[in-house]
DNA sequence: TGGCTGAGTCTACACTGTAGACGTGAGTTG
DNA sequence: CAACTCACGTCTACAGTGTAGACTCAGCCA
């Protein structure tokens, strides 16, 4: 069931009419098996969820695990844009995957050295980030237009502002040109990564000269 | 006409049929105005930031005047919500006003020594930042949902995960007890600012020892 | 046999954004 | 003054949404 959810979402928006025809079923025969569309879309994210779920086994540094983390679910989350995204957005879910993935992210950031109470902070702004990110580039992708139309369309409407008015955002054209999604993406999470580690390791240096500070 | 707007929005959900209500007015009239339902959006999302716009003048560092335009932003959105935020989440908003605080901010960035491309992107990911935080609480408002009642729904949400099976995330609900939005938010956003210091002291550094490494 | 249950169906309602035709009053021009 | 223009507002209608409520029907167990 929820595998056929997925299909029917992969290709473009997504109704309780539209699952009915895709099904060859009633669209009320639907809430016979979920309370409501939230409920239904609620399971479909954690079902979307369930495909990294392991990310690289213990291989590498937290840091790099946290970074492919960060990368797959994004990426996770733009493979089914409409839903996965709505949802992810709007309230914590519960699922069984989604959690999974919670406690491993919260395990690789206390190794880092944060505590308890910063690990989960940082878990939340890293989803923050990452959910703000996917819901930029969702209508992009479900509009239609490529990446690269949209750079261009983004160029030309940055380009024709009055440049005395505006001088950063006049050669801000130029950055949309070389700069791909994927790449803007990795900038800021490198960003939140860095500080991560930096707090962790200053955390590690306090623990080891324990005097106090006040 | 944009002043009754953001009134009409302030309270609960928007619609063109409950615009036209509060305006005494057919809502087809609004279509004269205003080709799209997102043209007025749009307009309505350069008018709410018209509200704070410039920042505290020329007193503080780059760094604290960059925190004030981050939590400004984060307040006009969550000020209009389900409005502001549906816009600004979704696309770029190329309103006067928008385009100032954009331009202020990228002048603020390559302050603290970040280079034209660094600058653009470090915006782009505080802005993807404080629209997924955005985000996140704007369904816990427009609920009605104050934030404490909100707080206590997930601590006991988390408190009742089997606690073998997820042993960070069941301490976890410990901290929605004494963590609020705004702590939550400013605890990610120090983080981005941090790393952003960070890189434009490494840059400068470079520049004064132009030695070339590769 | 009779009744219960759980899945699927049908109809209907309130709601959304908006296209298209129509009325209407003020301003400008002959 | 008459006529024309044109921005403004109105009305009706359409296609779409999620979903409540009643109905049908197969299978199972007493």
């Amino acid at each position: 069931m929820a595998a056929a959810l997925a299909l029917a979402n992969a290709s473009g928006d997504f109704s309780m009419r539209a699952l009915g025809q895709r099904l060859r079923v009633d669209p009320m025969a639907i809430y016979r098996h979920f309370r409501d569309k939230d409920a239904l879309l609620e399971a479909m994210v954690d079902a979307a969820l369930a495909d990294f779920e392991a990310p690289p086994a213990d291989a590498g540094d937290p840091v790099e695990r946290l970074r492919q983390m960060g990368i797959g679910f994004r990426r996770a989350l733009m493979a089914h844009p409409g839903v996965a995204l709505r949802v992810a957005t709007t309230r914590p879910v519960l699922g069984p995957h989604t959690l999974a993935l919670t406690e491993a992210c919260v395990a690789l950031l206390t190794e880092l050295g944060l505590g308890q109470g910063e690990a989960i902070q940082a878990y939340s702004a890293l989803v923050r980030y990452i959910t703000g990110v996917a819901g930029a580039e969702q209508p992009v992708h479900s509009a239609g237009t490529s990446e690269t139309d949209w750079q261009e369309e983004m160029r030309s409407a940055y380009a024709s502002l009055p440049a005395g008015q505006y001088p950063h955002l006049s050669r801000m054209a130029d950055e949309f040109l070389h700069r791909g999604f994927d790449e803007q993406f990795e900038f800021g999470l490198d960003l939140l990564l860095d500080a991560l580690v930096e707090r962790g390791r200053r955390n590690r240096a306090a623990d080891l000269t324990p005097g106090d500070l006040g």
